[in-house]
DNA sequence: GTTCTGGATGTTAGCGATAACCTAGAGCCC
DNA sequence: GGGCTCTAGGTTATCGCTAACATCCAGAAC
């Protein structure tokens, strides 16, 4: 731990090597998967790295292999909640392999805007891009990253299209699940308030909805549903309309959890108790089913972890070839059903009439 | 643009050095700060680099420098909208200086919870922490920090302390500011709900109420205050206990936007209409604000900006010593009023009787 | 026995940037 | 004019790690 110019004085493959009594270069085999170096060996330099506490450092091994080092984020205004957890896991996959993540956010809704948004990612000198909702299905976005030759990955694209990387959920089991426990509870009157028309995991979710109402014996076309676009606002409107109506449902089947949250505020406003009166629930669990009176039962995504996974597919991407676009790749992962408080068995029958 | 083994052919400080005529050592000193370098070699560097198009190779740097390359955060459920703000800041922040965020959640609100996750960082190399609230003002954290010897910066710490470097803005006046838009709309019986008693922040926030109402000649005694912890759940309490009252406050101050979200639930329930009714606002403008109907007036904190300062002053401080303390910073960056439609003149007198 | 094969290791040479040191003049003093 | 200081700039030697190639040796193949 000789006192170089820098001050820390970090264990390096050197010192890791020199107490295992092997070259660097077999400390670096063993590392970094490890093939060909014997089990005794192995094993050896594995104790030695444990002893010295030894951290391989990532500015140093990225500089030697020369791989990516900075992969984009193009982020538009997700929930926070979304954004937070999304960045929690992608930072985390990130750090672990050494590269570093450049965010951009992208305000506009409109083609020139997404377009120059996409654009900076190809002066900044980013590798390779993953995109959040909702901007994984914007055609300009996607447009312009193929224009410029920027390989990118997916995250909770509704439905996998060939040629693509993507990472989602099931939004069609999820949402039939949700719909499921609102039958099995009693309620045969469910109102649906859709997501943004453009994004497909709207359309799967409403899907999985009139799939496990068809698998219960009831009739689709006799639950209401209403247009919604994700916000807060959308789900005040579309509940506003609801419950203008009677009877009235008796449980609200929201897209999203920020509408959801909206859809209790107007039901609360209206005098009614979640769930004696009306059974609300959402989809997502951000933090804002929390922060809400009764708490939402909802859909959990795993977020971090489908960051996370999609850094790693896109550094696996980026490590196999120089970029071309390969056959695609989709990962499904598991998704949760969170039992909370607002949803019950509905209210007697005549009870809203 | 020589094809080395890496794919990227990446411009480099030597392809500037050729192109300007200069040595790799001339164009790394007009790249950092450039002490030493004649006006004109400056030019033409500088010409070179941007016609090059040029970028430095962040591990390259931090490999050749080795200065600090993983800095940590520790971050307590602030709200998420809070966190991803945050998060943008200092990510920015930690790239430009080619060095990684290494994020640790410390949920437990135990001081041994908080100790155990402080301590990962010991483990993990860091080589600094920044801490935004609540956990800058948490006794663990910080003696667990200063056991280990890592250096931190706390951001939105509440109030100066010697010896600790902090960013934040100034919460006592911001709040002052606020209670003098609420008293120059006419306001004269205003409710504060306070928030968590353990933070600085906190008091200051009430400190700057109680001042500006005694500077508008009025009595601080005479206006209402509620407990509050920041919470959603705290709010909805605090709002309840006040508008039972009679007369109800033509105005409530809540000390952050959550608090405030939940009072104009409470109000709405209760048949209020705001700001026709009542006024209602808030402090920390984060997106909650915007997705409650009416939108909230609140104070806007440039989160973003002071997690990137307080990275920044965390790197300098690295920089400069080994870690011991130094003497201290504070830096307090401008807040601003955020006025939205949350706020109207109070009712007639005697409206609310 | 000789050649070949292939797995397990060591050696060398960078990756791109900068710290530390060195050099050549310019300006200045006595 | 010799010695000195100061400045603008170049040289060299790493930082820690890993590709690429070289080496060595056991066993297989002939």
């Amino acid at each position: 731990m000789r006192a170089t110019r820098r001050g820390q004085g970090g264990v390096t493959v050197q010192d890791v090597a020199r107490a295992a009594g092997v070259s660097a270069m077999t400390v670096s085999r063993v590392v970094n998967g490890g093939h060909n170096v014997r089990e005794s060996t192995r094993l050896a330099v594995a104790e030695a790295i444990e002893r010295l506490q030894y951290k391989p450092n990532p500015a140093a091994r990225s500089l030697a292999v020369g791989e990516a080092t900075q992969i984009g984020l193009l982020y538009a205004n997700p929930s926070a909640a979304y954004l937070s957890q999304f960045l929690i896991g992608a930072l985390a996959a990130a750090r672990r392999a050494g590269c570093h993540l450049v965010l951009e956010p992208c305000e506009g809704e409109s083609a020139d805007e997404q377009a120059e948004s996409t654009r900076q990612f190809a002066g900044a000198d980013v590798q390779g891009v993953i995109l959040p909702p909702p901007l994984c299905e914007s055609e300009p976005v996607r447009t312009e990253l193929a224009a410029a030759g920027i390989p990118s990955v997916a995250v909770a694209m509704g439905r996998h299209e060939a040629g693509t990387y993507n990472v989602r959920i099931d939004d069609f089991e999820a949402a039939a699940a949700m719909t499921r426990h609102l039958i099995d509870l009693g309620h045969r009157d469910i109102a649906f308030i859709r997501g943004h028309p453009n994004q497909v995991a709207s359309a799967e979710r409403y899907r999985g909805f009139v799939h496990a109402v068809e698998a219960a014996g009831l009739d689709p076309k006799a639950m209401r549903v209403e247009p919604g676009y994700f916000t807060y606002r959308s789900g005040l409107a579309a509940t506003e309309r609801l419950l203008r109506q009677s009877p009235r449902p008796t449980a609200i089947f929201a897209a999203n959890d920020d509408m959801a949250a909206a859809a209790v505020g107007v039901a609360h406003r209206q005098g009614l108790h979640i769930p004696r009166d009306i059974s609300i629930v959402g989809f997502d669990d951000v933090a804002l089913a929390t922060n809400v009176w009764p708490e939402l039962t909802t859909v959990r995504q795993p977020i971090a972890q489908m960051a996370e996974t999609a850094v790693a597919m896109l550094l696996a991407r980026l490590r196999k070839r120089g970029g071309d676009a390969g056959e695609g790749e989709e990962l499904v992962v598991p998704h949760e059903l969170i039992v909370r408080e607002s949803t019950a068995p509905p209210p007697k029958a005549g009870g809203a009439r």
